[in-house]
DNA sequence: AGTTTTTTTGTTAAAAAGTTACAAGAAATA
DNA sequence: TATTTCTTGTAACTTTTTAACAAAAAAACT
């Protein structure tokens, strides 16, 4: 963990002194890695020994070994912590806050992502007779994307937004099919209730959700993605890219599999779209 | 720049013994970390000084702070660095790759955005009439994504994925109506048409686009995204992301400039969508 | 409340680490 | 070869950090 981090989590355990000096590294975290112990010290109004105690308690060898730890973290930088934006916030800062907010959720969902799992899913999605990508509200366009993903790789995808277009699609099923639910929250009660019937209907029923919610318990496979909730009243809605960046990597696994051939139909599919657009070399228009 | 690239560019402004120091430390940066001046000269076999003149050669106060900028450099290593995908990459490195690629251009992205225009194009959403996103392939989906998120504040948003009832949309557009259009290459040329056309018929139009672009053109204002291209193969479309985060930025900024009373009806909205989910404290189902 | 124990903090002194000054040695130039 | 310049190491010195101990404060117990 980030020592600046660590520092503020473990505050509570901190002795009174230990605390001065604390809030002097916090305040200025930057300064004190090019201060001496002696005049950290002084502006934290306590001996050198207490700071050196300090340093020993956030498991460090001692003063020179926290300040390459400070260091570290300061190099790091913002990106990883995650700040809320607040009322009083400008245009630059809630802008910043929020890039920043969504670099750390992904950094977070990064680290929870069950590799074998993906791997497995793409193995079922390479083998899969048709794949279904079902969302609904916010999620609906993280299914969209996927749709729009999975479409160029010329498999059969299908995607419906309405909730009983899903329910009658997922009806239809049968072995061989993959349907993937995506929801943060996994509690939303419709959608769970088309995970069911596509289960019944022996489909392979795969979740893109949290772990532990109804929704994750219809799945025959969940990839469960840990993202701080989105309580914000700014909703950035983070778990939503962190959901569509998994199905990147879904997708890149998916080309991976299915190797070379596959690969240069795939630029096929590129160049085509290149026609509906203007080339750079257009001439501007007026 | 980075400290351990320094030493490698510089490696031709040592002198011998200097060298020696040099090939110590890049050998193994992150043990040289850790060891004293005097450790470093005898692994080095130099002498103290000539280790703490290499140090100053490289433009620090002397060994501690050279030791900082190492340690520093170490930090930055590897996170925001942009690595592609490649065939023979197992599930746990591309998984890997794409989240770290995806967050390198939310770095850069956040860099590019021109604050002052995101400020501007806030005022206009909080004055327009109705708001329209318009998107075509990839971008549909963040089109929707976009509607998604302005339909919880209660103002009239229009959304078409075709591209025939964009036209007419445009079509109907007059004054006071904000029309934004999405396209990450600036190109496609059905969607530049729309624009032409929204434009006009006096509606404000807006571009989440590249600059430099017959779309960027065709707006009244462009809120331009620097992000690497997606020429890749294994396409994660790490402009998608960028994108969505932009309106995340503007659905932020709109509730912030819509004052308190706006806030608690947002609040509402979100009550309501609970009714349809099922409570943490449910039974789960079998 | 008063005493004992534990914890926290500061003082002093020692050790470790880093730096400066200077001189010896190596390399380059004339 | 002599002279100059540059490089390197030795030794002394300064700064910085740490250890040991004692005083003070807080907590626990009677």
């Amino acid at each position: 963990m980030n020592i600046l981090e660590k520092i503020s989590s473990d505050m509570a355990e901190f002795s009174k002194s230990e605390k001065k000096v604390a809030e002097v590294i916090l305040s200025n975290p930057q300064s004190a890695i090019h201060s001496s112990i002696a005049t950290l010290a002084k502006l934290s109004n306590v001996s050198e020994p207490t700071v050196n105690r300090f340093c020993r308690r956030l498991d460090t060898k001692g003063y020179p070994d926290f300040k390459l730890h400070l260091a570290q973290s300061l190099a790091n930088g913002t990106p990883y912590v995650n700040r809320h934006v607040d009322e009083f916030d400008g245009p630059s800062e809630y802008t910043n806050k929020i890039f920043e907010s969504t670099m750390a959720s992904l950094e977070v969902a990064r680290q929870s992502i069950d590799v074998a799992m993906v791997n497995r899913v793409v193995d079922l999605l390479t083998q899969a007779n048709k794949i279904s990508f079902f969302g609904l509200g916010a999620s609906a366009s993280v299914a969209h994307d996927a749709v729009n993903k999975f479409f160029r790789f010329n498999v059969p995808v299908i995607y419906f937004e309405d909730i009983l277009m899903q329910r009658m699609s997922c009806m239809n099923s049968t072995e061989g099919d993959v349907v993937i639910f995506i929801s943060h929250t996994g509690r939303t009660k419709s959608l769970v209730d088309v995970a069911h019937i596509a289960r019944t209907n022996d489909a392979t029923v795969i979740g893109i959700t949290s772990a532990d919610t109804p929704l994750a318990r219809e799945c025959n496979y969940v990839l469960s993605l840990a993202v701080p909730e989105d309580t914000d009243l700014y909703m950035p809605m983070a778990s939503r890219i962190a959901q569509l960046t998994l199905i990147d990597v879904l997708a890149t696994g998916f080309t991976l599999r299915r190797g070379n051939k596959f690969r240069e139909n795939l630029k096929r599919v590129k160049d085509t779209l290149r026609g509906s657009r203007y080339l750079k070399s257009d001439i501007p228009r007026a």
